[in-house]
DNA sequence: TATTGTTATACTCTATAACTATA
DNA sequence: TATAGTTATAGAGTATAACAATA
């Protein structure tokens, strides 16, 4: 039996839900040009590190349902970011890589990220980012 | 100018927007039963803590759109858990209160949100959680 | 039987824009 | 002019359920 809990402010999952909503804003208004959304980047970003990458594995490092993921993946095929691979031995599976364009705009995103980025961290010192991630690890099991 | 990011896994808010999902995965999994979303809870809370609040506060403190409040004011109205009094000297505010019916099932839900705490804060010390709140709250400005 | 991809569907959250009423 | 509420609309993310192909 959970103790009783006496005020909105105590609840952790309240702070995290209004963080991630300050920094999906954040992302938002400066990164409208681009044409990405977060998700959509993260998976570029992948598939870039990872060329090759299944729709299987994307969904377990970014903890999507299959459906999220194929939707997602869907956005950037349209757009001509990403390509399929030939299917290998194992026909199920469809490996994923950047397209020209895909490398292109990735790396446009890659350093409005790091402005992103560069904003959220100024407001913490280097041992607050460290201990910062490892709480954010502890709740999403990364 | 930003320095560049080697990894993913160096993006601070990637794993903030990683333990938002968790959160709400748990949060959506448990609470099928109330019927209420993470969102509603909120409202319904801050209601019953500041009767006669208007739509314009809960947007403030929840950082909503104010669309985007009325959307969830709407859903609470229609389930008969939320009431508007009738106005006062400014007429362009209506205050908002729960009804007995949201006063019962808010009840519930602070239960319930106390065993989802439960599951979030097991994983922490006292001190750790702390610091953890202050740090979401130097991303959220609350 | 289990896995991978797929589609259809639905709901929540979020925001923009334009409108009305009131201050 | 500014604020509060409202409505219409749209897009992103999320998930469930059911299906086909493959292992």
């Amino acid at each position: 039996m959970a103790a009783d809990i006496a005020a909105l402010d105590d609840i952790l999952g309240l702070h995290i839900r209004l963080a991630h909503g300050a920094v999906l804003r954040h992302f938002s208004e400066h990164f409208a040009d681009l044409g990405l959304t977060q998700k959509q980047v993260s998976v570029l970003w992948l598939a870039h590190d990872h060329p090759g990458i299944a729709q299987t594995d994307l969904a377990r490092q970014l903890q999507m349902d299959r459906a999220t993921t194929m939707s997602i993946v869907h956005a950037l095929e349209r757009k001509n970011l990403l390509e399929r691979q030939t299917p290998g031995e194992d026909r199920r599976r469809i490996g994923l890589r950047l397209s020209a364009d895909g490398q292109a705009l990735l790396a446009r995103a890659r350093t409005a990220i790091a402005d992103h980025e560069q904003w959220l961290r100024a407001r913490f010192t280097a041992v607050e980012l460290e201990q910062f991630v490892q709480l954010l690890k502890r709740v999403h099991g990364g």
